[in-house]
DNA sequence: CGGGGTATTGATAAGTATCAACGGCAGTGG
DNA sequence: CCACTGCCGTTGATACTTATCAATACCCCG
């Protein structure tokens, strides 16, 4: 599965872009040479499976650059995404090889990938590691109850506007009108809303027609009112669902 | 909102029904004399709320006995139940004072309470705690992503189908047929789902029509063929959701 | 016996999926 | 350069599933 090798393994972890983030980010001085020294990068090409459900998985690694998918699926083929990876989240169970989940590439992909047993070694021994992981599992673990909400209880435009404004939320800048471009097909929205690829479209439809959002192209998204975007999704508040 | 305080602050660690299952599994000798030392021990009344939803939560704890809902709520009044928690389950997050999460027990509860500080404090001196934490953690997350599934793509036959095979499952024994006592009202059934009561009345109904289960009162389920069940469920293999 | 909470069932409405056709765009190969 | 092909997205017509509204039954308990 592995395409592309790029031979970083040697770089600086302080040029690294997820530094402050990932797992290894309360690590310093002779923990994090040890993390280093156990680390290589490989990427993928948008589109490309990283991890067959059910497979082994020789390796966890944290997502450096780009996006990718983790989908449970059905005997009869349905799918439902359980997570969207982006930069400093992290793969790959401590203690279990078998993975439960399908991990695919949205985007290219770069990821910072250990060696499994060095790593555990490392958990048992120094507690930074394991403790950053337990600080990161309980926010992702926030993150899909926050999104069971959304699965069972928001309705088709209130999912769309969820996750529209997810989006623009994360690429916010300071410019007015938010921008911000999906990283994800009309079919990886349906898959991770419960939808599928039509309502998802028509609900996009909707939106634009309604003047909650304007669209550039297929997948730009522009929105002059967050707040009424926010609406639309059912949340009052500024709730932050993901990490 | 405590209405029982049992005096079993003293209780033997080692005479508990969770020892081995809950967050002090993996602790012994002194670990577990330390954990001892800040733990009571406090009972709720089946309905009452344990937490409300944003509300400062002064302790970390473990159910000890009895059933408890975790759910979480729109400003309009839907709600999503987000988790289950049952004996050796683990309620509250290190590191953060406010429960995004109302809890409320379902049947009678007791529940072992930390001192939040000393948790905290236990958690970075000494790994074992944390690193049970971690697992307990990953487990959940690994059901919480397998109940988004039920949720994003199953029917409601499927979905109601899916928790009797939970409730059956996990009130095995060797007796045929089986049976269990649903510890849930219809209405907690309809929010656990992502369904009204109605749909789950309806496709219990339905269920039972179809000879995949009988029922004896309103609580309690009997089934004579588990694989009949699970088939309608949509699981094919025995998966296995939650814990 | 009456009353409140809980569960069932029916009629209807609303929301979403399904099936189908079509448009746009990029890559490919003649 | 242009037709061809495949993928992605949009839109429409219709069917099906589930929610909603309403009535009634049930049951434990006072």
């Amino acid at each position: 599965m592995p395409r592309v090798d790029l031979m970083l393994a040697k770089e600086d972890c302080n040029q690294c872009p997820i530094r402050h983030r990932a797992v290894c980010a309360t690590c310093d001085g002779p923990e994090l040479d040890r993390l280093a020294s156990m680390k290589s990068y490989r990427s993928w090409k948008a589109g490309e499976t990283i991890v067959l459900e059910g497979d082994a998985l020789p390796f966890v690694a944290s997502i450096v650059t780009g996006c990718a998918t983790l989908t449970r699926s059905m005997e009869d083929g349905r799918m439902q995404m359980v997570g969207l990876l982006l930069p400093s989240d992290f793969v790959g169970r401590p203690g279990r090889v078998a993975a439960p989940y399908e991990v695919v590439a949205v985007t290219d992909v770069t990821m910072c990938m250990f060696d499994r047993p060095a790593f555990e070694k490392m958990m048992s021994e120094t507690p930074h590691v394991a403790h950053r992981l337990l600080e990161m599992s309980l926010d992702e673990l926030d993150a899909a109850r926050d999104w069971m909400l959304v699965l069972g209880r928001k309705t088709a435009r209130e999912k769309v506007a969820t996750l529209l404004s997810i989006v623009l939320r994360r690429a916010s800048t300071a410019a007015r009108p938010l921008r911000a471009d999906l990283p994800l097909t009309r079919e990886a929205m349906a898959t991770y809303l419960g939808l599928t690829i039509e309502t998802v479209s028509r609900q996009i439809s909707a939106l634009r027609k309604d003047g909650i959002i304007r669209l550039e192209g297929t997948r730009g998204v522009l929105c002059d009112d967050l707040s009424a975007l926010l609406i639309e999704a059912g949340d009052d508040d500024d709730g932050d669902f993901l990490d």
